[in-house]
DNA sequence: CTAGTTGCAAAGCGTTTGCACTACG
DNA sequence: CGTAGTGCAAACGCTTTGCAACTAG
């Protein structure tokens, strides 16, 4: 963590950083933010990837996703949405359900936490994953749902 | 990870984790179940214990919750039903908001997943961590919003 | 017997951080 | 100029894994 509230300073590397998010439509890890913006910017640093993600994700210009163990991805905060989720391979996608607002008063109602929002992410086999699938091995007896973690 | 699909056998340490999970009622973190079982059995590994959290959690019989960057949580696998997350201590709380079957259903028929499930958590402030904020010096022009990520 | 399970310790992975240097304002 | 930001590499925290010993079936 850089200081307490420090008098943000632009750089070459946050703007580029910010760029690639807001440009992206696939969710990308910040390993692929950082291969990205080398592209631009062949001297930046993972690190720096990093640390300027964290940033703008607490300043809410981009959102931080994580899903069980992997990696966390990142988008540009746009409007509030849903994802679906591949247990298999990782793979991540918006969904067009509206943002249950009825759901936040609910629970607004039912406990004393200061509500900020909720999330909400739908899990199961992709297309592709599927297919590979039936290419392998039959299924035995109890057939083995990765748990999403 | 152990061969592609074991025999299982049972073994007392299993059979612990087990134990503990499901008499918890507090979510706790592999590391917490992990003390718990040491109380019973002084002998038991830490590795033993994740590798059978893993495995309890691939059969369904228990739950892991993963929140940002924090430990996983694990639950007995009981009903489905929601979380609520403090943003700030990490806290995670069940609620008793009905599981809603109809965004599967919806997800369903708009995607080519072969849905599993859908996870909801709600992000807000706790009541503790709304007190100590309060006690911190006043908030700066643009309120600092911890991300959940 | 023999393959699943364990304890141990080391490795893995994504992420964070300490440091000296750079450059914005 | 002072201080936020950078690149680098080492450290971190949680989790997984290789291995030899052990044990359930």
């Amino acid at each position: 963590m850089q200081t307490a509230n420090p008098a943000r300073r632009s750089s070459l590397q946050r703007m580029l950083v910010s760029r690639i998010v807001e440009a992206a439509h696939d969710h990308p890890t910040a390993h692929s933010v950082f291969e990205r913006a080398r592209r631009k910017m062949p001297s930046i640093s993972l690190g720096t990837v990093y640390r300027n993600l964290q940033l703008l994700a607490d300043q809410g210009v981009v959102l931080e996703r994580k899903v069980g163990r992997r990696p966390a991805r990142y988008e540009a905060n746009r409007h509030r949405h849903y994802h679906i989720c591949c247990v298999e391979c990782g793979a991540l996608e918006d969904l067009p359900v509206p943002y249950q607002k009825l759901l936040d008063r609910r629970v607004q109602r039912m406990v004393r936490y200061r509500l900020q929002e909720h999330r909400c992410e739908f899990y199961g086999v992709c297309p592709r994953c599927q297919t590979s699938a039936r290419q392998q091995a039959r299924p035995t007896a109890i057939a083995r749902i990765r748990s999403p973690g």
